[in-house]
DNA sequence: AGCATAAATAATAA
DNA sequence: TTATTATTTATGCT
C-alpha cells in the first residue's frame, strides 16, 4: 500500500513542517462485531404469522435499550490516526500527511489537507445512496482549474445539457459521516499551471466563518457563527483554505441538537495520502451528516500508475473528471454538504426547518449539552454565493398550469428565477425532495415507512402516496412547503436512529425489526388450476371473492390478492411483448 | 471513547505543531440489537377481511437460527485520531501526516484537519449501499483544534453514543463524476472566496504525484493546469495542494476514453469554493468514478457557527470528526473514491477488471484522444494497503453450508479474517457486490437491464437472476469472481455513458449493438415517438383516439390508453427535466 | 443456469 | 386516502 507520505511541500519560506499524519486505521478493535447476518434474511422472515399480520406496531419503543451511546451502534470502529508534523514517514496502512503551510493559504495557496478517513461500516442493509447533484455545479469549465465541471461531463446526462453543469450526483457513503469533496478537474500535467489557478489570491479564501464575521467583507458571506449554546452540536469554524464549511448545512444540524462537532478551524490544508482504497479526503460532517468541513484528500501514489513511479518529471497526464456534486450524504444517507448545487437550491438549508426534534429523538438520544449548535440560516447563504453558474432556470418545459401548480411545474418554468412562488424558494424545495428521496434511500426506508411513521407520529395524512408524491413534487408549493419541515425533521431524527444501528432506525421506522421479505409461496398446480379459473371468470376480483377464494385453497389471503395482481400483470405484459413482437 | 487530543493548532506564526487528534470510538459496545419484528406493518394488510384471516400457510421456512451474531452487533469502530506534530508517533495503521504552514495557519487559523476513516462495513446484507460509518469520529470534542472529532457531536446522534461514535455512513452524489474530498476543515472568513481558496499555497501542498514524480521540488505543487481541448468535459490541471490524483483509479478512466476531464494535475492543492450551495471539495475522478485526486473544500462560512467568528486564536477546539467513508459516488451513483473502505475490499479496484471497455463504448462516446490515459491497476494498490482492519470477519453466524458455500456465507464467518477463500479475495467481492448495487442504481439502472446489456454484449448468462444473486452474494466465491470483472467493465462503461448523458447510457444499455432489445415492459422508441406527436397534437384523446393510436402502433389499447395518462402526469416532471437540462 | 413468478416498492388512478 | 397498477427484486424449482 501506499504509502504516502512525502508530502510535502510547501513553499515558502518556510518551513513547513509538516508533518504526517497518521493514521491508522488499524484497527483496533476486537471486538469488531460484524454482523453478519448472513443468513438471516430470510430467516426472520418467517416469522410473521399470517395471522397475525397485524402487527402492532411498535409500541413505542421500548426498546431503546440500551443504547447508550454509541453503544448500541453496531459497528464501531476505532481509527488511529496520529499526526506528526515534520516528520515524514513511513507508515504503514494509511497515512496522510498533510501540510500546512502558512503562507499558503494566505499566500499562496494552501493548504490542503487531508485527511484520511476510515470508515465505518456498519451493517445497514439496505440501501443507501446518496446522490449529490451537482449540478450547478460548473459552470462550464471555466476557468480556472479548480472546480470547473466540464460541461460535457454533465452533458452527457439527459438532464444536463451540454453547457450545462449539471449535475451528476455524486455518492459518497461514508460510515460515519464526514466529509467528502468533489472536485474535478482534470489535469494533464501538473506542473506550474495549476498553479496559477489557485494561488493567486490568497487572501481570496477566506473561510466562511471569517467573513461572516467580519461583515465588512463583501464576500458577503457573513456567516453566522455563533456559537450556540446549544447543546449537541458543536460546530467548529474552520478556516481552512481548502476547507468551509457550509452554514447552511450546518442548520439541518442544529435542528436535532446534534451533537456533532465543529470547532475552529483553520484552514491549512494538508493533504494526505491515504493510501488505503483510495481514500482521498474526508468531509466534516456534523452530527446530522451535514458536511461542516471538508479535508483535502491526496491521491495515493500508489495508485498511480502511468505515472512515473518515481518522482518522474512532473506531470503525467492524469485526467481527472469533472465532477458536479451535489450532495455530500453521509452514509446514512445524511446530507453533509451541498457541493456543486444549484444556487438557489442548497438542499438542506431549509430555513424553515426547525431545529429541534421530534420527542422521541429527544428521548433516546442523549443530548449533548455542551457543544453549541449554531443555527444557520442557510438559504440565504447558500443561494448568495454563487449567482448561479448558469444553470438554473433555463427551461423550456412550458408547464401546464390548471388552477394549482405544482411545485414541479413551477420549479420547471423557464425563465429564470422563479425560484420563488408565493414566498416559497422552489428551489429550496426541489433540492430538498431531491435529497430527500436520496437520503430515504440511503436509510433503506419505502415511502411507505415513512409515511406510517409519519402517520404514526405526527399524526394521519402522511401516506406512502403522498410521500410519493412530494418526492416527485407532485404537489402544490403551499402543500410541499408545509409538508417539508416535517418530512426534514422526520428524517433526520430516523438518520439518528440509523447511526445507532439499524436495528434503531427500524424500531424507530415502524416499529418493528426486519421485516423479511415473505418466503415466496408456491402454488399447488391444482391451486394454479382453480386460481386460473377464477381469474379466467373475473381477472379482478373483489375483496370479498378474494377471500373466499383463499379460504378454498387454503392459501394466505394476501397471497391470493397478490397472485391475482401478478396474474393481471403477466396477462398484460404478454400481451404487449405480442404487441412489440409485431412491432 | 473519544477523545481526542488535541490538536493543533497553530498559532499563528509558525509553527505549528501540533496534534494529535485522536478519536476514538471506542465503543463498542455490546450490541444491542433488538430486533424486533414484528409484525409486518400493516401495510396492505388492510385488506385483510375479518373473515379470512387465516393464513395458512407459512411455510417453514426455515428459520435460520442463527442469526445472531452480528446481527446484532452492530459494529462499532473506534477511531482513533491522533495527530501530533511533529512527532511521530504512534499510530496504528492509518498515519495521516499533515503538514503546516506556518504562517498560515497560524495567523489565522489554521488548519486543520482531519481525519482518516476507515470504513468498513458491515454486513450487509443486501443492498446496501454505501454506508459508511463514522463511527469513529470522534471522541469528544477535545481538543484541540484540529481533527479532533468530539464525541459529542457524534454522539448526538441516536447512533453514536455519546462518546461513541459510530457511523454512519455518508454519501455523495455527484452528478458526474467526480470526486469528492471530504475533509473538514473550517475556515474563517472567506473573502475572496474562491481565489482565495484556491490560490495560495501553491508551494505548499503538492500533489502527490509530485510527490511521486518530482521528489526534488519542494513546493511541489506546481500544478499543472491547462485546459484540454477536449471537447465535453475540460479538465484542468491541479497541482493543489489538496488535491490529489490516484493513478490507479484513473484507469478505469481510460477505459472508456470518456471525455472527461482530465488533466495534468499538480499538485497544489486548490481549494475551490464552490459557492453553490455548500459545496467544499470536490474529487477527481477518473471515468471509472474512481477517485483520482481532491481538491479541497473549503467551509462555509455561514455555516461555521459556535467558532469564533474570525480568526481567533488559532486553534480552537475543533473538533472534527472521523470520517470513514467508504465509497464516493457521483449523482450517478457511479462510484468516484473510495475513502476509508475496508482494507481488502475496495470497490472497485479490481484487479482484474480489464481497462478497455467495449466497442461499443467507443463508438459513441467521444473519446479523448488526447487526454492522456492512464491505465492503472487498481486493484492491487487497493487491497493491499490496509490489512483489515480488523473489520470484518467477525461474524457469528454458522454458515450452515452445505456444498458450495454461497460468498456471503463465508464473508459472514464468524472469525476473523475469513477473507480468503480459495484464493478468492471474498471481501473484495463483498465489497464489490455492495458498490456495485449502488453504482447500478445511481446509474439508475434495474437488474434487469444490466442483465440483458450484458447478455446482449457479454453473451447469455447474465440474467436479471444473475445480476440479483450477485448482489446479494448468493453465488458461490467461484462464480463471483468470475462474473465481478465482466461487471466491473460492464458498469464502468455504462458509468461513461452516462456521463455523457443519460440519453447515451440508455442506448448503451439498450440499444446496442447486438442486442436484443426486446422486452421489457417498455415501448419501442418508434412508438413513443409516434406516441409523444400524438401527445402534442392532443394530450386527451377520446377513447376513438386512442383505439386507433393502439391499432396504428399495434399496443393494447389499454396501454395507449395508460400512456397518456402517464404522459400527462408525468408532463410535470418531464418539464422539470427540462429545466435541469437546460440548467 | 434460469425461467417464471411471487413479493415488494413506487407511481397512478379514483 | 385508498385501491391498483406498473416496475423491480428475489427466489423456488429442477
Amino acid at each position: 500500500m501506499m504509502d504516502m507520505s512525502q508530502v510535502i511541500v510547501m513553499s515558502s519560506h518556510e518551513t513547513i513542517r509538516v508533518l504526517e499524519v497518521e493514521v491508522d486505521a488499524a484497527v483496533p478493535s476486537p471486538g469488531t462485531h460484524v454482523k453478519t447476518e448472513a443468513g438471516a434474511e430470510e430467516g426472520r422472515g418467517k416469522v410473521l404469522d399470517p395471522e397475525v399480520v397485524t402487527q402492532d406496531r411498535q409500541t413505542p419503543s421500548s426498546t431503546i435499550p440500551t443504547v447508550s451511546n454509541e453503544a448500541a451502534a453496531p459497528s464501531v470502529q476505532n481509527v488511529a490516526i496520529p499526526i506528526s508534523l515534520s516528520l515524514p514517514h513511513p507508515q504503514t496502512s494509511m497515512p496522510i500527511t498533510i501540510q500546512a503551510c502558512p503562507q499558503v493559504l494566505t499566500q499562496d495557496g494552501l493548504a490542503t489537507l487531508m485527511t484520511g478517513m476510515i470508515a465505518q461500516q456498519s451493517t445497514l442493509s439496505q440501501p443507501l445512496l446518496i446522490p449529490l447533484n451537482m449540478a450547478g455545479s460548473v459552470g462550464g469549465q471555466n476557468g480556472l482549474a479548480l472546480l470547473t465541471l466540464p460541461a460535457t461531463t454533465l452533458a452527457t446526462l439527459p438532464g444536463f445539457g451540454a453547457g450545462g453543469p449539471t449535475g451528476g450526483l455524486i455518492k459518497l457513503p461514508f460510515a460515519g459521516l464526514q466529509a467528502a469533496t468533489v472536485l474535478n478537474s482534470v489535469q494533464p500535467q501538473l506542473q506550474a499551471p495549476t498553479q496559477a489557478l489557485l494561488q493567486p489570491q490568497t487572501a481570496a479564501v477566506q473561510s466562511v466563518q471569517q467573513t461572516q464575521a467580519a461583515p465588512a467583507s463583501p464576500a458577503a458571506v457573513a456567516s453566522v457563527m455563533h456559537k450556540v449554546p446549544e447543546p449537541s452540536a458543536s460546530v467548529a469554524a474552520l478556516q481552512t483554505t481548502g476547507l468551509t464549511i457550509n452554514p447552511a448545512i450546518i442548520s439541518p444540524a442544529s435542528l436535532g441538537s446534534q451533537p456533532q462537532f465543529i470547532s475552529s478551524l483553520t484552514t491549512t490544508p494538508i493533504i494526505t495520502n491515504t493510501n488505503v482504497t483510495g481514500l482521498t479526503s474526508q468531509i466534516i460532517t456534523n452530527a446530522q451528516g451535514q458536511m461542516i468541513g471538508t479535508l483535502p484528500l491526496l491521491v495515493n501514489p500508489a495508485s498511480l500508475i502511468g505515472v512515473s513511479s518515481t518522482h518522474s518529471p512532473p506531470t503525467q497526464g492524469l485526467q481527472v473528471q469533472t465532477v458536479t456534486p451535489q450532495l455530500l450524504l453521509n452514509s446514512q444517507g445524511q446530507i453533509i454538504a451541498t457541493i456543486g448545487n444549484n444556487p438557489g437550491a442548497a438542499p438542506f438549508t431549509t430555513s424553515t426547518s426547525s431545529t429541534v426534534l421530534t420527542k422521541s429523538t429527544l428521548s433516546h438520544s442523549k443530548v449533548n449539552t455542551q457543544a453549541p449548535i449554531v443555527a444557520v440560516n442557510q438559504s440565504p447563504v447558500m443561494i448568495a454565493p454563487q449567482p448561479s453558474t448558469g444553470k438554473s432556470t433555463s427551461s423550456s418545459i412550458p408547464v401546464a398550469c390548471a388552477e394549482m401548480p405544482t411545485v414541479s411545474q413551477l420549479v420547471n418554468k423557464p425563465q429564470s428565477g422563479v425560484t420563488e412562488e408565493e414566498g416559497i424558494n422552489l428551489e429550496e424545495i426541489r433540492e430538498f425532495a431531491k435529497n430527500f428521496k436520496i437520503r430515504r434511500l440511503s436509510l433503506g426506508l419505502t415511502q411507505t415507512q415513512v409515511g406510517q411513521a409519519l402517520t404514526a407520529t405526527e399524526g394521519p395524512a402522511y401516506s406512502q402516496s403522498a410521500i410519493c408524491r412530494f418526492e416527485k413534487l407532485d404537489i402544490t408549493p403551499k402543500s410541499a412547503q408545509k409538508l417539508k419541515p416535517v418530512l426534514e425533521r422526520w428524517l433526520a431524527e430516523a438518520e439518528l436512529w440509523n447511526q445507532k444501528g439499524q436495528q434503531n432506525l427500524m424500531e424507530f421506522v415502524g416499529g418493528e425489526p426486519s421485516k423479511k421479505r415473505k418466503r415466496r409461496t408456491s402454488f399447488t398446480p391444482q391451486a394454479i388450476e382453480v386460481l386460473n379459473s377464477y381469474f379466467e371468470k373475473n381477472a379482478l376480483p373483489t375483496g370479498q371473492e378474494i377471500t373466499e377464494i383463499s379460504k378454498e385453497l387454503n392459501y394466505d389471503r394476501e397471497v391470493v390478492r397478490v397472485w391475482f395482481c401478478n396474474r393481471r400483470q403477466t396477462l398484460k405484459n404478454t400481451s404487449k411483448i405480442n404487441v412489440f413482437q409485431v412491432q
